[in-house]
DNA sequence: CAGGTATCCTGTCCGC
DNA sequence: TGCGGACAGGATACCT
């Protein structure tokens, strides 16, 4: 479900409650839940985290995000990582529902009243891992991630694209770049004016640097928003984002290019619904401009 | 071996 | 209303 934005979004919804504060672990599971995480195989099934892992007892130092990756770093070092897959949540509103909560804590702030965090996940694509230090989740979990796509800028973008497959399974390869997901692949490929099956290798440097800053715009504007809220995302509070109001192409198919008025196309491409505007986004890579 | 795709889950929506 | 099927923001094991 959730990607750069959404997480930035609950990122800094956190940022704002828990540094300072105590965490209580409350419970755990019941799900089986996987300890996922890059480096360690879902199929080797830690099956669960324990308490510690789960940071208890710990004070909350900072927060951290590569990608989609949400980290929560404790004052003693601890590091718990938060994926969201699909349908994960991280929130601290009472109207939490309470079926599919697999992680909770009671939060101890040093002023004022105390309250819950809880992890949900409907899906269960998301998961947890957990790490000793964040120079060992950097140097480990997360050493094969892309740089962050905030980050991300013509040459960089350039240097990282290769092969032949389509520019958008390319964008949604975490170890490309972090943080492109779906909806945001496919509005980036369009405020580009890129198609997202024009082959990854054959997209050249001055398109390379409009795609890059389209990435940055299009991700950047979406977090002011507070993320897109098609169905799942919801802040920390509870609260829905906004930025699906500014979508020009994901969930468009059919309707009329907002540049142009043709009907926007759509297929699978890297098996995922994509939709585009023929015109705009030429399949050759002719177009110059923009 | 790079690249496609089947699959893990639950919830929702749409057509019959 | 009820039910079957399609589909959903992700990541990866397993084919080719």
């Amino acid at each position: 479900m959730p990607e750069l934005p959404e997480i930035e979004a609950i990122r800094l919804g956190l940022a704002r409650v828990l540094p300072g504060a105590l965490l209580q672990v409350r419970a755990i599971g019941p799900h089986d839940m996987r300890a996922r995480g890059r480096g360690r195989s879902s199929r080797t099934a830690a099956a669960w985290i324990t308490r510690a892992q789960a940071l208890d007892g710990a004070r909350v130092a900072a927060l951290h995000r590569h990608g989609k990756q949400l980290a929560i770093q404790a004052d003693d070092g601890r590091v718990l990582v938060l994926q969201l897959g699909m349908s994960g949540q991280v929130r601290t509103d009472r109207d939490a529902p309470a079926a599919h909560r697999h992680l909770e804590w009671t939060v101890r702030p040093r002023r004022g009243a105390a309250f819950t965090l809880c992890f949900r996940d409907p899906r269960r694509f998301g998961g947890v891992s957990w790490w000793r230090s964040l120079e060992a989740l950097r140097a480990e979990g997360w050493a094969d991630l892309g740089p962050d796509a905030l980050a991300i800028d013509g040459p960089l973008l350039a240097a990282r694209l290769a092969g032949i497959r389509a520019i958008k399974a390319a964008l949604l390869d975490q170890s490309v770049l972090a943080g492109v997901g779906n909806i945001y692949a496919d509005e980036a490929l369009f405020a580009a004016g890129i198609h997202p099956k024009r082959r990854a290798r054959s997209i050249r440097p001055d398109e390379c640097v409009r795609l890059a800053r389209a990435l940055r715009d299009v991700l950047a504007r979406a977090v002011r928003s507070n993320g897109s809220t098609l169905r799942d995302h919801v802040g920390v509070g509870g609260d829905p984002g906004a930025a699906q109001h500014a979508h020009r192409a994901y969930g468009r198919a059919g309707q009329p290019c907002t540049r142009c008025g043709e009907p926007m196309r759509t297929a699978q491409v890297a098996g995922r619904t994509t939709v585009w505007c023929e015109g705009c986004q030429p399949r050759s890579a002719a177009r110059t401009g923009r």
